[in-house]
DNA sequence: CCCATGCATCGAAGTTTGTCAATATTCGAG
DNA sequence: CTCGAATATTGACAAACTTCGATGCATGGG
């Protein structure tokens, strides 16, 4: 888990800054960006998470509690909470507690992100 | 290595037919799909990879042989060699052999389509 | 105050991944 | 054909990942 901790979605030099969606294939990466990519893209390399994130992105208000996500994916709820942390820690997801229950909401914007650096011009 | 083989980027359902960018958020994602694409997020995970990108991109014909990919990202030839597969096999880089050098090219529209895949309408 | 509920964390097992050294393979030159 | 150079493949190993059961931690109800 230690890998995700170091690049939240948007977080770096090209979206604090001017060009923001600097696109993967202007120039060579440096080490350093290449890295913080990585970790957004891996947080997307499951696909337990991509059901996840689908599953919050379709519900009311692109936010879902942990109790209506374990049973569609049909994993263990220590799983489940498992691949919301790694979401969130990622920058795709918020997570607020309401009562007993966590709700996890899509942060907007984020995967939008992902696309533009993706997109090559 | 199992994983990567059996979804390079665009094929599946929703890039052979009709919907082509069928977006993460409309529907809840099946089992299926999500491995599929997952795997695609996958051989994007790796800062290797994503630098071999980036310096294939950059490129004289958005082409580069080995023997100038090696010396850039600092790993050793084996190495470079097994993540250029990986690229290769999950359809982002294709591979053309020229006397002994091996020239590994973008795929056109590859990047793009996980792009749209990501765009969120 | 105590108990039940919803979620997070911990510890462990099994699998996958990234990396290298060593070896195999392929191709052009001589 | 034989040799050397450029890549690919194999085998091995450490690190990281996914998953689970067990446990800990809040919070709200009686």
């Amino acid at each position: 888990m230690t890998t995700f901790e170091l690049a939240p979605v948007g977080v770096g030099p090209a979206a604090s800054g001017g060009a923001c969606c600097s696109p993967l294939v202007t120039e060579p990466m440096d080490a350093g960006r290449a890295e913080q990519l990585a970790a957004s893209f891996k947080a997307l390399s499951d696909p337990t998470r991509l059901r996840l994130l689908s599953i919050v992105a379709k519900s009311e208000g692109e936010e879902a509690c942990v109790c209506d996500l374990i049973e569609p994916v049909g994993l263990s709820q220590p799983t489940v909470s498992h691949h919301l942390k790694i979401l969130a820690t990622a920058g795709f997801l918020e997570r607020s507690k309401r009562g007993t229950w966590a709700y996890y909401k899509l942060v907007p914007g984020a995967l939008d992100r992902m696309s533009r650096l993706l997109a090559d011009a």
